[in-house]
DNA sequence: CTGACTGCAAATAGTTTGCATGACG
DNA sequence: CGTCATGCAAACTATTTGCAGTCAG
């Protein structure tokens, strides 16, 4: 089942937070990105349809939305934290170019045993886990050949 | 091979970055620590011993390691970055416990092949990669039984 | 000697907090 | 109608940059 933006209000109401324009906007930004989204980023697009909205509201949203699970954070490098909607099925995992920062996803991974035996040899009840691949995307690569940065 | 700091000395060398006694300062704390520093932790443990030097200083090391890819960066949730050496044979990977944010290594997790495959798909000439399992680790676990936070 | 490195202080970027007003339920 | 959410501004933290003096090579 996909996270509609009403299936989420209703988690939201269930964790007795209010629905507001603010978090719809937010929600349904991120929802319709499917890139990585960084609070900066986030609060641009959704200051163009909700001109009212303030950065510390994205923030705020953001942190709500975080500890309800319903999106993810993700580090891609360096220091921006950005937030992607949770994939309702299948998480997916990341691939980052070091040279242009292009970051593509990719979702053919099976940690599943990896996690069950970390698991039991560390006594962790886990979570989750966070991976990330990083290298030189083909564009990347060729411009190197003729002539890197 | 250790990467020893004579041996990490050399590679400065070779890059044609000096060896200042601040540098060797910063490259002993790192290599003597297992665990992962933030650039605030190092730059305390080095000026114990260093007072001269500067948070600047330490941030422009770390800069300069993290390029030479003698240390890596990891992100332990949250805006923390950190920095540990790199470990010259098998490289490891960290269990982070959310509730009380201690750190496990574990090493036996063998990824290649996931690798090589994901390069195969995507075309990108894949350097490294992070992976980071989160969980409750088995103190937390019982704490919580009994009352969590 | 000379250019790279350092340390200080100030600048910058990202994020959080306090508080009065406004809106959801 | 009460309480929680919002938005502003200010506070904070982490990191970067400019510059003059210092030091490794």
């Amino acid at each position: 089942m996909k996270l509609t933006q009403n299936r989420i209000a209703a988690i939201l109401r269930e964790h007795s937070y209010k629905i507001t324009p603010q978090r719809r906007a937010v929600l349904n930004v991120i929802s319709l990105s499917h890139d990585h989204l960084t609070p900066a980023a986030i609060y641009e697009k959704v200051h163009r349809e909700y001109p009212r909205i303030g950065l510390v509201t994205v923030y705020r949203t953001l942190d709500i939305l975080a500890e309800l699970g319903l999106i993810c954070e993700v580090h891609s490098g360096g220091n921006c934290r950005s937030y992607l909607m949770r994939r309702p099925s299948g998480h997916h995992h990341h691939l980052i170019c070091s040279d242009c920062g292009a970051v593509v996803d990719f979702t053919d991974c099976d940690l599943t045993e990896l996690e069950q035996k970390i698991s039991r040899e560390t006594s962790f009840e886990i979570a989750g886990h966070l991976l990330e691949f990083t290298g030189r995307c083909r564009d990347c690569l060729k411009g190197a050949s003729s002539g890197s940065k």
